[in-house]
DNA sequence: ATTACAAATGACAGCGTTGTCATTTTGGCT
DNA sequence: AGCCAAAATGACAACGCTGTCATTTGTAAT
């Protein structure tokens, strides 16, 4: 029924070989039999039947998105860029959400790249930072491009993308601390997620640059959820004096914050100020709404999906290939969660 | 290097086809020859190519699922759904995020179709209840199962997944009538969603049941956007008199509107009820929560690809298959939103 | 035992491409 | 015109599996 490469090459009166050139941009046709190849693929309406390609070839061309992440916002705007990239590169995409904290994990993954004999995988925090699960990939010479928090190039033979929470954290507590807050509480994520990590550092980097000395009391530990925000917020109001601002480490956490303060009846920013991070579609609609951090998560993804397809294409030809790193930085978005009225 | 279905049968000293027949269940092979046969499977490592297997039955094990919806966790919760049927069921997913007011939307899925081969569509709204669409899917012999807002079984060869958005509006409704609410304006999202038709007319059954005259001044137009909601609270507050209550059409409009009313000083729910509807996360984290309808998304996603599947096998093996449907009834959830502290 | 028939297994031809290598055509030089 | 290398094209085997049909093996009834 359907138009296959024989059916084209008869028509355009060549062998099927030479439509298989055409079709792969081989560049190898005379213009004049392009042109009679190229009108009867229109004529027939024919498109490469994709498993007889994956066979001859030898490998299909789908990448695997993993990602244990509760962040639906995250995950959907990653997903629209690599799909973007896949698209235009003529690779598939699989998608892939998991438990980050089961045993079994890297075993999942390798047997998921094993079975659907995927090209490569794209990894997101916090998979992209768990050591046994990089380790086992490697160990099974799996492809993959990290999407993971820091601040400087490593080395590494495969691709990466960084995103520096580390400077956004700073920016933010120096926003607050140019308020005027001198006492200020920081939140913290799971910890499994380095960008916890980074953003504590970028945190207490501020303070220091501000001679603002650190205060142990001021951290409560919690994971990326509303909970921990509203929690967080009891505790930090029952401190004797408590703190005139909040750095959340997410969107999320500063929302459980606010949510908690206003429970409480205090009064946000005058009586306490309120950063979160991620700028999540959220963080504008609260109220008032949260200064945060905005990351370009689409192009963070675009970016890791191209360069792990450059990576996989260079590797086939078994060319030399430079080392594809990208750094983002998260920019600063100042909302009225920290602004008092003047 | 890898295993194929040759190694794993010399190994196990029988045919290709019998090792074939046991990967494939075909349940013709003696259990004796098939503990060979699995052994063997097992100590190679074992997994059939899915390019050949695709290539030598025709026509690839693959579903897609097309969607244009803003709702970011609606989605997460449908991929996840559907992605636990398909792996139970050795299909793949392409996820296929679009633009339904794109003109050339049908035939985008038409290709897209074509292209990758797939077996199946599954749409959510809006692009189920799209006659344009759908009648251009039929055209082309595309097998889909839909997921749209109705009351009543309809007639249909193919599959679809009921939600009655109108009965869950109308338990709304009449809750909010419980509350002594009299005067309570409806906030409309898209009409291109029938949930928005579905909900307006569970919205009026509800005030006739309860002999309240229907005022259309209190119907505001709009789409299903935080900022619709806080135009609308700006508009109803203005109101000589203003509604005591909102039914809003989903919780991005309630929590704008929750914004709004946030902005004008106006105190929730005692001087305005607030209602949404979907029951997303954040209708439980804005202050004060939400009332709200809860549509379980992820069974609602299974079943929608179960039936698809189902319908599919059927199909191939030529037998007559009954009319798939399936009916959800999303559940009242009420929170603060509309409870007036007592 | 023999026959008859069902169950289990195998041989082999595709499926629609790409890769390899052989062949033909082309165009620039003498 | 004649020659040669380079460019263009083609023939054909693979890729790893499933479908079809033929063959062998097992089983129950005579």
């Amino acid at each position: 029924m359907a138009a296959t490469i024989k059916s084209v090459a008869e028509m355009a009166g060549v062998s099927i070989k030479t439509v298989s050139r055409v079709i792969n941009k081989e560049g190898t046709v005379k213009p004049d039999t392009l042109k009679r190849v190229e009108e009867a693929i229109t004529a027939l309406k024919y498109t490469p039947n994709k498993a007889a390609r994956d066979l001859a070839s030898k490998g299909a061309s789908v990448l695997g998105y993993v990602y244990d992440n509760p962040n639906a916002y995250y995950i959907i705007d990653m997903q629209k860029g690599i799909l973007d990239v896949c698209r235009k590169n003529n690779f598939e995409l699989l998608i892939h959400p998991c438990d980050a904290s089961s045993k079994d994990i890297a075993k999942e993954l390798v047997d998921m790249v094993d079975t659907a004999k995927l090209a490569g995988l794209i990894l997101s925090p916090p998979l992209s930072e768990m050591p046994d699960v990089l380790g086992e990939l490697d160990d099974n010479n799996i492809n993959y491009v990290r999407i993971l928090s820091g601040d400087g190039a490593f080395d590494s033979s495969l691709p990466y993308v960084l995103v520096n929470d580390f400077k956004a954290a700073f920016d933010i507590t120096q926003h607050l601390i140019k308020q005027g807050h001198t006492h200020i509480a920081f939140i913290a994520g799971d910890e499994i997620h380095k960008s916890t990590i980074e953003r504590f550092n970028g945190y207490k980097a501020a303070l220091k640059d501000a001679n603002i000395a650190f205060d142990e009391s001021l951290v409560i530990k919690g994971t990326y959820s509303f909970e921990t925000g509203v929690k967080s917020a009891e505790t930090i109001l029952a401190m004797p004096s408590h703190p005139s601002a909040v750095f959340a480490c997410n969107d999320e956490i500063a929302a459980g914050t606010l949510f908690g303060a206003r429970m409480k009846g205090v009064d946000v920013p005058n009586d306490l100020a309120i950063a979160g991070f991620e700028n999540s579609p959220f963080s504008r609609q609260t109220f008032p709404p949260l200064t945060t951090a905005s990351q370009p998560t689409n192009e963070i993804a675009q970016h890791a999906a191209a360069s792990l397809i450059q990576f996989l294409r260079a590797k086939k030809a078994k060319l030399p290939h430079e080392n594809l790193v990208h750094t983002f930085v998260p920019e600063l978005v100042v909302r009225a969660s920290t602004e008092k009225a003047s």
